[in-house]
DNA sequence: GTTCTTGCAAAATATTTGCAAGACG
DNA sequence: CGTCTTGCAAATATTTTGCAAGAAC
């Protein structure tokens, strides 16, 4: 995917296309599993840690990035499926190792199919195991 | 429930009952939904913060409360349910209101029947919803 | 020149640990 | 005594904000 194609996407959600957010998305692409800001921080230097966090909120509130709150004591980041799309329904479940601390998406488990009244608006889900990985356990 | 079923709560699964693990359990007990260090160290003032976080950290070990993550930036417990058992099957779905910051068991939204590989050890489950309560929609 | 974006520094929030005093047996 | 438990203080870790300089238009 190249330049004008990332700049598109933000565009298509509203955003401008600035350097760093470009920066971001690509870097957020690469991407197999869900990263902290620290892991972007460390990835994108010298990209200012404030900035980024800017970054990730605005794609967050444009529906670019699902937060994926894991229970390793800081917020995960991931793109949404499909890098266009952004809905309960895409979302998958996540691993979290509790040896390692990596994550990784169990992208066969799917949402369920969850009836949640009326009266509630779903913004957002997450759906964490914890544990420990088949790496971690051999 | 009296002090001394509280105690065999606790002896039970192999905890010396101390006065700070008694009240905290017996102020688990009285709530309805997830708490948080802050909550339990204002409502068990004067204990310290460190000694409470310090029985939490035993009850999650020894599978009395539940860890909740809710996406709230702050740690939640809750008590296992039945006050005795702890298992996957056991937990439920919550859902966390961004407005009001209130967490509310969705006890009718049960654990999906879900099979990760058996090379996955899993420990615990986390499904929760984000958006908007029916209270702060209206 | 007005608005948006960025980087630096620091504030705010939460969690976690070190250590010495006290309780328990 | 020796071990476990507790409280105080402080260290860590992370997220979030204030503000001024710079970029974009």
């Amino acid at each position: 995917m190249n330049n004008s194609d990332i700049e598109n996407i933000l565009t298509n959600h509203g955003i401008k296309p600035t350097t760093n957010r470009v920066l971001v998305l690509k870097d957020l692409q690469k991407r197999t599993s869900p990263v902290n800001l620290a892991d972007l921080e460390m990835s994108l230097d010298p990209m200012d840690k404030a900035s980024i966090f800017r970054v990730l909120e605005l794609f967050s509130k444009n529906d670019i990035v699902h937060v994926i709150e894991d229970g390793s004591r800081s917020i995960k980041y991931e793109l949404c499926n499909g890098k266009e799309h952004h809905s309960v329904s895409d979302q998958h479940a996540h691993f979290y190792c509790e040896k390692c601390g990596s994550v990784i998406c169990l992208d066969y488990v799917k949402m369920p199919d969850i009836n949640i009244p009326e009266q509630y608006k779903v913004k957002s889900v997450n759906f964490m195991f914890k544990g420990i990985c088949p790496n971690c356990y051999k």
